[in-house]
DNA sequence: GATATCAGATACCTCAACGTAACCAAGAAT
DNA sequence: ATTCTTGGTTACGTTGAGGTATCTGATATC
């Protein structure tokens, strides 16, 4: 048992958690959700690129940890609701904080790409 | 030129941001220099399991980005010593926050699990 | 009877990320 | 003269995440 979880411990376990939350899709499917639950195709839509398969992985592994609460309403065509679970919700605030940091941030993180492409490219006479 | 951005739309800048900080170590090494700078030996072995050659590659991806300054001291053997710039200084809150989570909620996240592989198991007589 | 809808399942393939192992230069220590 | 050190590079091999394409079941609509 670890005593004090620290993700700079590689055995922690906590790391893994941390390296799902920075799964490709798990933080925009976050996002997405916040507002309110969403149906499986009405998600998809939301994200734009995801395709089914990984859309159903990535809802699937979430549910697993408990952070996604799947609803199944029997009918036909079938419904299946998504909606983040207590605790899903209480990530609503660290993903929030990365979104805002990464679209407040996207202008320089621009800039400075090509400063360096262009500073890096004339000693790179390959 | 994209008014608002916005890591929802596919077509954003943003959203390749956001994936480049959640990469598998670059939270790591954003937490392991919030606290001072580092050489390439130490970072390596503060994080404990990353190999040379991706240290190397995601160093630089994140001196690229702007986020990290790389320091060569010439000298034999050689020192380099990487930290946080300015800009990358303004990720410890989100990624720290990222992390506070991770480290608070690894017991519940571990239960779900174990909880859910309990459940299904039954079911799924392969 | 044919087609559409919804939420996937399944088989297969691709590729980029990640890892392994070996090597390097330059000086300092033994 | 050989070995150690630091901060890498290079070539190569592996893996697993992700993508593509096709199919299903149950009803409802055309």
């Amino acid at each position: 048992m670890n005593q004090v979880p620290d993700v700079l411990n590689p055995a922690c376990d906590s790391r893994t958690v941390l390296r799902h939350l920075t799964d490709r899709w798990a933080p925009l499917i976050v996002l997405a959700l916040v507002p309110n639950a969403l149906r499986f195709g009405e998600l998809r839509a939301r994200i734009g690129t995801i395709t089914p398969k990984v859309l159903t992985e990535t809802l699937r592994s979430m549910e697993r940890d408990g952070l996604v609460v799947r609803t199944v309403t029997p009918s036909s065509p079938p419904r299946v609701d998504y909606e983040l679970s207590e605790l899903g919700r209480t990530l609503t605030t660290p993903v929030e904080t990365l979104r805002e940091w990464a679209e407040s941030n996207v202008e320089a993180v621009l800039a400075n790409r090509a400063r360096y492409d262009c500073g890096h490219a004339a000693t790179r006479g390959h």
